[in-house]
DNA sequence: TATCTGTTATACTATAAATATAACAAGTAG
DNA sequence: CTACTTGTTATATTTATAGTATAACAGATA
């Protein structure tokens, strides 16, 4: 698993990296069950506090995305992974809203966002589509 | 022009003002040249600051899609509106990639988000189609 | 000249983000 | 049992953003 964060972004750090555990997820880099480094090893690693770490663990675990354990440390959700149920589809259309209504204003039609959605699906999807030559 | 603000959010105002105001010129609710209230006078309507209201107003001015003058006040923009620029479609594409993440992680499929992204585009172009039965 | 416009400046409060240390509690390996 | 690693909790500090509050300035206009 391949985590790049930009601290000079305006997109906070716990975020950066709570958002590439997703797409590592979804992509199935990270597996079920897959165990990740301790808060302590992976803010070694990259640079951070062992706070920030926590804090976007934290955040996975909450949405089910993770499960932390005494000694064994976080794992991926062994079970069943959160669902696209109404309060996330809510979420979602709350968020694209605004970006969806930019591109509006800015004269994109209908399938060129879709086209960009569905790059943007494959992309997600499949990893090695993307910049990563990496394990 | 409705204009509607969660206090409460997340978001922030002058946020919420500004992606109201943009979905307002994609729908064509606010056209070509027309004029907006000043500061002061919107400010005060909604129950914020004036400086709140400026930092929307000079967001999207910033964007191109008001234009400021001393005593005519703000005007959506009267001649091309932003285009949808390679600049902005990386900037889209970035903004978009962590939600289409969580999707897929959460199994939803692509012409589910298709749709969903159908539904919102239809939204935008057409505010009748959503809460408003207003002016 | 008086008025309305955006603009600039200053100050203050509140909150979020990130870091830094330290300590605690629960498992586990020796 | 002891030592170590785990997540967890608690404080404290720094920095930046958001929002408000006042005040004053400069340009355009009626």
């Amino acid at each position: 698993m391949f985590i790049e964060l930009d601290l000079q972004s305006e997109v906070p750090i716990y975020k950066q990296l709570a958002d590439q555990l997703i797409e590592g997820i979804a992509s199935g880099t990270l597996s079920s069950g897959q165990p990740l480094p301790s808060v302590r090893t992976l803010a070694a690693d990259l640079g951070i506090n062992l706070h920030t770490v926590n804090k976007a663990y934290q955040a996975l675990k909450q949405e089910g995305f993770l499960e932390i354990h005494r000694k064994q440390g976080v794992i991926v959700q062994p079970g069943a992974l959160p669902t696209a149920d109404s309060a996330f589809r809510e979420r979602l259309g709350r968020d694209l809203r605004p970006l969806i209504a930019e591109a509006v204003a800015r004269g994109m039609k209908e399938n060129e966002l879709q086209t960009l959605m569905t790059a943007l699906y494959g992309q997600v999807q499949n990893p090695s589509s993307q910049g990563g030559t990496s394990t």
